[in-house]
DNA sequence: ATCGGGCGATAGAGAAATCCTATCAAAACA
DNA sequence: TGTTTTGATAGGATTTCTCTATCGCCCGAT
């Protein structure tokens, strides 16, 4: 039963039989019957289809809602049995936004110090896919903004917020200002991440409101990418003060701090809302907590 | 899996590998076999046994908690899908304690105006039985004491307050009184409920709290009993007031007010804490919200 | 000490389910 | 119109499940 609910989750997130079923490790037929079989115990049909995926019915929606509850507490129950036995083991399945993944260590570090053999699986994601992957039970927590989508059914622990900085040599464009507007840097050519991530569309919605329409030389969706152009001192960026900090860019670089307006947003850590949580993501709360009172809330 | 879940939930309250197995409608190998492969999977000897069961481990007890959860919500994902094809149907299992039996009626007869396709088993039981029945899904709600007993994780809905009174003939003992003190219906013969009912207990306290020692004539766990000796009026009793008016006791009989102290306690529906119910169990309580403002509250 | 009954584990056979490979039919695409 | 993609179906092998029958153990009674 509750791996016949698997099946409907793989569905959800391949939208595929094909897809689903590799994701299942079992072939297309197998997985085919064991949605079938559901249909036929429940006596309604659950997907519709014409010769390809053509997503739930309303009915398949309400049963995809238990399946993610049900197939969720199958999983707390192992790992918290295992917990019991063994202490805390096994593998945390993250996903951070780009901007994100560099403070990520300050979580996995003093988690790690704790629980030694608990293992790590880290996803960069937007915003968006961080939010879907979680609800499809594909990653334990994410890192992403708490205060732009809609979050859904998830605990959320604030732990910074983003206030934004023009990355520029000191004898670049404005190099030598203490602070810039969002006006004067949307005549800076700037390298930014693929507009396909939050953060860009952040910072391309404050340049806008300015009136000018930006210069993006070079856009990425790899963090490492930008910043192997940003730190040769020819590439400005618009990047959150932190995650400069953490990369050591103020070394080599200006971090202007950019006003009118002065935004800035927060990044917490979101895990499902169930309780109680698997062991793991509840130890990873319960650190993010800690964390981020040392980070200085969410201020 | 979920099955081999359902065989701890039956062992829990069967505490016996042979009766849970005839409740589960299997042999008992069959039982036996599906809990040694839940003790395989998770790598942990979950159930004591020394030729005969003795209680479950630590860890079992934990999976009998996931247990109870796991197979709670997939009772609940089958009733709420085949409530969306079919409307509101099944039977919905109760548990009220003696002095409530007659009130039952109160919260049914809407439902099934509302719900015409609901099929009702109503159980008799102590306030004890009814939390415990609730714990392990044997019953769908229950009606009982709200301020005595520890109620542990349920949604409890207040109905009403018992009143407790001196069922009498008017030309009985303390017939002519218009109130009466638990100090004088300490020396009137009584028929009681048997001392395993809260209700029983609640009175004998007040009765011993005088001092004296009540003269119990008569005892029985069975309400319609208890009606028939008093509702001859030769036996003297103590009931809840709107008890004895649903079986029109007071038309033949005096109720007569018992003060210092003018006791009472809160009646209401307890149903599992589950976000969310069964729809069966949300249409009830919902119900039972409309009545107890009926009632006048919980006054 | 021995017998008898209750309880749960074990063995083995038959039944049922699950899962795979191979193939098919329909729709989508070029 | 041919090709590809997608999901359903058929048939057979394998695994899993569940039953009957029986055993071993503990306990209480004789």
């Amino acid at each position: 039963m509750i791996d016949k609910l698997e099946f409907l989750l793989a569905l959800a997130r391949e939208k595929h039989f094909g897809r689903a079923a590799d994701a299942c490790n079992v072939t297309q037929p197998t997985l085919s019957a064991g949605v079938k079989q559901l249909e036929d115990t429940f006596g309604v049909l659950l997907v519709n289809r014409g010769s390809r995926f053509q997503g739930f019915t309303p009915e398949g929606q309400r049963v995809l809602d238990w399946a993610r509850r049900i197939v969720g507490d199958a999983r707390a129950m192992r790992e918290e049995v295992h917990a019991l036995r063994h202490g805390l083991a096994g593998r945390l399945r993250l996903a951070a936004i780009p901007t994100a993944l560099a403070m990520v260590e300050s979580l996995t570090t003093p988690y790690r110090a704790r629980h030694p053999n608990v293992q790590f699986t880290v996803y960069s994601r937007t915003s968006i896919q961080v939010l879907a992957e979680l609800e499809n039970l594909e990653i334990d927590a994410g890192i992403t903004y708490l205060d732009n989508e809609p979050l859904g059914r998830v605990t959320a622990v604030p732990l910074y917020r983003e206030h934004y900085r023009l990355l520029v040599a000191a004898d670049g464009p404005l190099g030598s200002r203490d602070k810039v507007t969002w006006k004067e840097v949307a005549q800076v050519p700037l390298c930014l991440l693929t507009p396909e991530m939050q953060n860009r569309r952040i910072i391309e919605h404050l340049l806008y409101d300015t009136g000018n329409s930006p210069n993006i030389m070079l856009e990425s969706d790899s963090m490492i990418l930008l910043y192997s152009h940003v730190r040769t001192g020819s590439w400005a960026s618009v990047m959150p003060e932190r995650l400069a900090d953490t990369l050591r860019l103020t070394d080599v670089l200006r971090a202007i701090p950019i006003v009118e307006p002065e935004a800035s947003h927060t990044i917490g850590l979101v895990a499902p809302a169930r309780e109680p949580m698997t062991p793991l993501t509840a130890a990873l709360v319960a650190d993010a907590r800690r964390v981020a009172k040392a980070l200085g809330g969410a201020s």
